[in-house]
DNA sequence: TGCGTAGTTGCGTCATTGTGCAAATGCTAG
DNA sequence: CTAGCATTTGCACAATGACGCAACTACGCA
């Protein structure tokens, strides 16, 4: 569940506004088109796309040779939600006092 | 909006193990309790515990010489959704066609 | 078949970061 | 004041990762 893999292609800032280009279009692009919203090399790009994709969070589709990056909102979403209902489980808001010994039996 | 800062804080294996930890354990925990939970040295598990709190994953509270960290899970949970709902809001399910050109105006 | 465009991959470099050990700090108790 | 425990910090080292450039592949078009 709490997989570092998600975070840690979402913790580069690059990769962020690859992303918030992406999201803010709202359609597939092209590597071409989305390395024009930052200042990096386009093979840069390339490479954190299909990071990001490798990730789950963009899906990726070709045509001709062109290939098409897009976000992956409604499953990001979801996992996103999955995360924070988990959270709020295992960390009621009427918790109980600190104690001593062991932090939990299991881990 | 979306930060890079809070998914690198959560992109480390060490700290997801430390922050399931005192999840599952659902109350404020001492350092040295937490420590118990992976392999690695104290002074290590000190500096990703901070490195939580400053992201605000964590809540911290010193009581004598020992330092509480317990999950501050109702704003992580809070942040987790408003991210959810920003990346349906930007890419509805019904899609524009891929274009071409720039991907977005603004960046 | 030859050329141009779109994207990927190899490689070297540099900055960041995770880690352990040892020393230092902060605080409590006797 | 001294002893001792909990935690933090300094330092050095190794591993990871981001980056740019250049070479390469893949595809469409004349």
């Amino acid at each position: 569940m709490l997989d570092p893999g998600l975070f840690k292609a979402l913790g580069d800032p690059t990769r962020i506004t690859l992303l918030a280009c992406l999201a803010k279009c709202g359609r597939p692009c092209a590597v071409g088109e989305i390395a024009q919203c930052c200042a990096v090399d386009l093979s840069v790009v390339s490479r954190h796309l299909r990071l990001l994709a490798d990730a789950g969070v963009l899906d990726s589709s070709k045509s001709g040779r062109t290939v098409f990056y897009a976000v992956r909102a409604g499953p990001l979403a979801g996992a996103l939600r999955r995360l924070a209902d988990e959270l709020e489980r295992c960390c009621p808001a009427d918790r109980r006092a600190p104690g001593s010994g062991r932090c939990c039996g299991s881990c």
